[in-house]
DNA sequence: CTATATTGGTTCAATATCGCACTAAAGGAG
DNA sequence: CTCCTTTAGTGCGATATTGAACCAATATAG
């Protein structure tokens, strides 16, 4: 393959990115309650994660969305009872995001729901394609964000 | 590894899925004009490679969206002049939507602004790793399309 | 044929995304 | 310390997304 064969496998490569990420999340906030959407249970899903009591700052900068998105998400949270927001002692600025018992359990409630269609795909896919796709996905991932302030 | 294994896997696919798709669209709209963004530039391409004439309801299936967002993005392009919008005289319920000289150097222009991004991707990066998973994806992208209305 | 169901598209309302402008707190230079 | 810059978060306005309701045209049943 030549460098001139490279841009169209690389637009190709993001197209069926863009399709299947479209469909998960379809699939995802199929599971999700009224009034919840797909970054909701992404906050969910972080703060399980990493640890609760991160910023939300720290969670835009995660989740590469601009910190205006983030107090939007966190205040829907907030709304339903998901998340609790506090003043972040180490700095005057700044906030703490704390998952409720709710958010927990409504976090692993979502990922149970989930599970069969999963478990599914897993016997009718060749999930050890799968295995093999994720860590150029990740060196992709990796590759992309360090690239992102550079141009 | 076990089926029990398989959904943290999806997960983790489907989550490197999602970051990527979004640092990539970033990108493609960083070399948008003002006003539009990825889903205009997305049928712009669509228009090209599948040929214009093409109906608002058929893209909105091709692109998995609701047909009124489908209405709103068209809309957008109309008012930019970059489609026409024409009644379909196959059928007078429906339209048919069609590149102006505009869009088509639009089009081109955001390809040829991006490429020596990709060329430079092609460079720092494995490409052949990317060869090597996009049939992967692809059939991933064709199991949950048809996936979709069984559940 | 007529009656009914389906389909393509728009309008509207509710919520989401995000840039811009702003405030308050913190950090750094002198 | 004071001044200036940077950082975290919010308010607001413009645009985007999408479900519900609706209309017009077409397809289908009888």
């Amino acid at each position: 393959m030549t460098p001139q064969d490279a841009p169209p496998l690389v637009f190709q490569v993001f197209n069926e990115i863009g399709i299947i990420e479209q469909l998960s999340r379809t699939v995802l906030e199929a599971h999700m309650p009224k009034g919840l959407i797909a970054p909701h249970f992404g906050v969910l899903n972080h703060l399980v994660r990493v640890g609760d009591g991160s910023t939300p700052m720290a969670m835009a900068r995660a989740f590469q969305v601009p910190k205006t998105s983030m107090t939007h998400t966190v205040s829907g949270l907030v709304k339903h009872g998901l998340v609790d927001m506090r003043p972040n002692p180490d700095d005057g600025r700044s906030k703490q995001v704390w998952l409720t018992d709710a958010g927990r359990a409504l976090r692993d409630r979502i990922i149970a729901d989930m599970s069969p269609q999963f478990e599914r795909l897993a016997r009718d896919f060749d999930i050890s394609k799968l295995q093999d796709i994720l860590p150029v996905l990740t060196e992709l991932r990796v590759y992309l964000d360090e690239d992102r302030d550079r141009v």
